[in-house]
DNA sequence: CGTAGGGCGAAGC
DNA sequence: TGCTTCGCCCTAC
């Protein structure tokens, strides 16, 4: 199975209102420092749709990038419950989703 | 098949 | 505490 398969399948695990690192992800799928691939992969998404790719976030609790604006990203997050300081999720270790 | 690059990360200044 | 640099793995070209 290739390994975008398995971040993706990982991330659907992902629960509405909890979000996960792109470094976690990546320890998630036996990847030790691929969070440059998840990024990539997220990047590349073939179903932006389907996956949640909004609830990936980098590991000190910033939003990061986003292929659709950081803004979108910021606003849906927020919608789900979380809440964003600037660019940062305030209680992002309370909301981190651990595999 | 070789090379560049990425929605990052951790360490160094 | 904040910015810069280097490194990492995988995918796409």
């Amino acid at each position: 199975m290739k390994i975008e398969e398995k971040i993706y399948r990982k991330l659907l695990e992902v629960p509405s209102g909890h979000v996960t690192t792109y470094g976690d992800l990546a320890k998630a799928v036996n990847l030790k420092n691929g969070q440059r691939v998840v990024g990539q992969i997220m990047k590349k998404n073939p179903f932006p749709v389907i996956v949640p790719c909004h609830r990936v976030v980098k590991s000190d609790g910033t939003i990061g990038g986003y292929a659709y604006g950081s803004e979108r990203k910021k606003h849906m997050l927020s919608k789900e419950g979380l809440k964003i300081n600037n660019d940062k999720i305030s209680d992002f270790k309370k909301n981190l989703f651990r595999f």
